[in-house]
DNA sequence: TCCTTATTGCAATTGAGTTGCAAAAGTAAA
DNA sequence: TTTACTTTTGCAACTCAATTGCAATAAGGA
């Protein structure tokens, strides 16, 4: 697997994460750091991270992808299943944590699970 | 809402779907529906499907929309959440005919829960 | 410093999904 | 059947997230 260096570009990119604090779409990502580096170098990043499994991405409710930060995922112990809530009003995203109970499935072997609810937030609600 | 008619390319969709017997990628059904329908035709007809609760659809691994028959879903009542399974060898995608139960989650309102479950299915474990 | 490898920017491309518009097909009433 | 109206379809063009090829740049080690 290639090394990630920790460029200027990474340390940018993590630090909006941080910063954020929760889940962000790479369109968002895209658009955020766009006086400082070209798309497509975020597109790379963001795979070298999921790698290195400092950051994980699922799916959004429009098929786009997002990424948050993992708590405790190594590259070996990348089994941090959680499910994620997306609002359907303002779009806000966040990873849930909570345990998700993956149901038995006769004659066939699970490797991942992803579950995605979508509703309304806090804010939106009131 | 606009009213669905059974007309020949509807008739031809929905074969092609009950011959299947299993969810299709609307990528999939474009192709096979080559010779009978446009692309645009495809998809608006999956719209209005989905509509009258005769179809549902969800978002495969790859971020493909997915297509399956529903199973006693109408237009008034399509809470019809059960996960899918979907095979990261040959690509083969069902429903599962489950309950999932959707973790409580303090403060928000959950409307709808998406499960995709991944891994290997029967035939590719042989 | 020199050499090698990894990273980045840019432009072009891919591919799923959508849209506008005119033509065709269906429906219903006279 | 004829007419008037509505829905459906085909086609081409378009949108936009994501990817790719390639040359230029930056980083690391000996």
């Amino acid at each position: 697997m290639a090394i990630v260096r920790k460029t200027k570009s990474v340390h940018t990119l993590l630090e909006v994460m941080k910063q954020a604090g929760e889940a962000l779409s790479v369109v968002d990502l895209v658009n955020r750091l766009d006086q400082e580096m070209n798309k497509t170098t975020v597109y790379r990043i963001l795979d070298r991270l999921e790698d290195e499994g400092l950051l994980h991405s699922f799916q959004g409710k429009d098929g786009l992808k997002w990424y948050a930060q993992c708590q405790g995922c190594s590259t070996e112990h990348h089994t941090d299943m959680h499910p994620h809530f997306q609002c359907v009003q303002c779009g806000k995203t966040t990873c849930l944590p909570l345990d998700v109970t993956i149901p038995k499935v006769p004659n066939v072997k699970i490797e991942s699970a992803s579950l995605l609810l979508t509703g309304l937030c806090e804010e939106c609600l009131t």
